[in-house]
DNA sequence: ATATTTGACCGCAGATATTATGGATATTGA
DNA sequence: TCAATATCCATAATATCTGCGGTCAAATAT
């Protein structure tokens, strides 16, 4: 049920390269590829792992601008929540959405071509949706630190 | 050099099951496995795809506290900028960093165990870097949407 | 018109990897 | 002590990847 330190390099390897050879990572870890294949498997079974994903280049698929944008909402009518995460879950440009304790209500994070679609996102897509009464945008203009690995060390 | 119909359904299933064979891979596009291992060979060199890893549940490793940080800093030494970037990459806990245009210089997301955790970041990591002049806190209640695939299609 | 080049695709076979099985060893708790 | 459980390993069968040769069609040159 719990994690070892074994555990915890085996994830911390895949995390950064999910596409290792299990021989290769077995050969990392120092075991067998039979043991580490059945770690493997508990882990995943034990949902630690929830999948696995390719990375990909914003940039080089033309997704070149990156948004947050804060969200106030009217608070008048309870299930402008509902219908506004039930939206923003259908909107492809929407990466991530949290609903935040503080100034406002939600927080979200897209990619976008350019401004001009910005534009209509903002547009068409935010503020066409009921319940919202305001936004503030800020664009990303540098990329310190993208998608680091979880800390499972 | 540009990309096809069929790239970007490759790209879109890699992207929700990074690990998938090649014969699958083959199968659900309709094409056959070499002609597929080819095209993701091209996407791969041509920096499409920049790499693969496991999606692992942040809950489950015991990183339950989801936070975002704007930074404000001090304008005043041109250098601070660089080295709050240096001292970001190094920090575990911070898994994104943008610098932003608006009311505020950095955006940090950070994922911790707790609030005690998150006092400890707060106070031993991002105020004692130097520069920092001010910081808002946004704990995310409800996280929404999480991690969606890039829009390739 | 015809030859040639180019690009995309496919089938096959040798090399490689995964996985199911059985068994050895060590740890735990009654 | 003795059984039960964990972890690990070697082996073998099963599946997968990959390099190579070859086909076909469209574009280009002669």
């Amino acid at each position: 049920m719990d994690i070892d330190r074994i555990d915890r390099k085996i994830l911390s390897i895949l995390q950064e390269d999910g596409r290792i050879a299990n021989v290769d990572l077995a050969e990392r870890i120092g075991l067998s590829p039979t043991s580490v294949g059945e770690r493997l498997k508990r882990l995943q079974r034990e949902g630690f792992v929830e999948g696995y994903g390719a990375r990909l280049n914003p940039q080089r698929l033309g997704l070149g601008l990156l948004v947050f944008v804060e969200v106030l909402l009217d608070k008048t009518t309870p299930d402008n929540f509902e219908r506004f995460a039930r939206a923003v879950k259908l909107a492809p440009e929407v990466l991530e959405c949290h609903m935040v304790a503080g100034g406002f209500d939600y927080l979200v994070k897209a990619r976008l071509s350019d401004m001009t679609a910005y534009r209509r996102f903002l547009g068409e897509r935010l503020l066409s949706m009921p319940g919202v009464r305001e936004t503030r945008t800020y664009a990303v203009m540098e990329e310190i630190k993208r998608d680091a690995p979880l800390p499972v060390g």
